[in-house]
DNA sequence: ATGTATGCAAAACATTTGCACCTGG
DNA sequence: CCAGGTGCAAATGTTTTGCATACAT
């Protein structure tokens, strides 16, 4: 599918790789850790070390393939970069992750940098709260 | 000083951690990483472990009395909690951190969190670029 | 062929924890 | 005095790296 995108980044089109893509593309939830990656595909039958994993990423994130995102909770979860900014609503109860695109705060983001002299290169904007899963809502503090 | 804010939390009043809230709050740069804090005792003369450095922060952000703030780079940087929200703005060559709080955006964030049926409990949002030094600037893609 | 990728194991970090000793109230 | 705090060293969890082997082109 995408060993197109695998080239034009100049890597080799290696069966991990396409592996990688593949579970990224058909996750239910596209926002995985490395070691879901790797769990997923260990329980597939797929043969692939955890190192490849990290390593692979490193390189579509630096490809612009995947974004890279530091949640709360010490591993850091990929996606797919299908090309459309958003940032993210995590539920802290479930893990559950909501995208959104906000034109205002994104206006607002480039006038504060401005004002105080910055040039922006990146942002990371994420709200964390429950979703309206009952279950997440009874852990309301 | 604020021994009466340790007590408040229920916290021991110790060398260790009044030490530690001077330093954070007298450091010019009150934004400070586990690890400076703890160099920057040792490099004082104190005696202090790294582990009490961890602990105390952890407490004290439990206590309110400090805030974590995990922006990119492996490390998590803490701040005394002025009681004032504010989000971050961070120059990604210098490392230079300038405040700023942001009405319009904080109430958007509101809206959204409510769109998509979630209950909003923090947010984390940091602006990443470069800083109006020359020599950050150069550094420009 | 030949340079790149991979898997494994070991290393590197940031952070946490167990435990014997010390200290504040 | 005694619960709680501290320092050290060892453990943990995540991510990176060295190296010999395997693979894509």
């Amino acid at each position: 599918m995408q060993s197109s995108d695998l080239k034009k980044a100049g890597l080799k089109v290696t069966l991990p790789r396409m592996k990688i893509l593949e579970t990224l593309e058909s996750s239910s939830e596209h926002h995985m850790s490395a070691e879901d990656l790797y769990r997923s595909l260990i329980d597939s039958g797929e043969e692939i070390g955890l190192a490849t994993v990290y390593r692979v990423l490193t390189q579509f994130e630096a490809a612009g393939l995947v974004e890279r995102h530091n949640f709360e909770g010490g591993q850091a979860v990929f996606e797919l970069d299908r090309g459309e900014h958003h940032d993210h609503l995590v539920c802290v109860s479930c893990g559950k992750v909501v995208e959104f695109y906000d034109a205002t705060i994104e206006e607002r983001q480039e006038a504060i940098a401005d004002e105080k002299g910055f040039v922006m290169q990146d942002h990371n904007m994420t709200l964390y709260g429950l979703c309206n899963d009952p279950e997440c809502r009874k852990k309301g503090a």
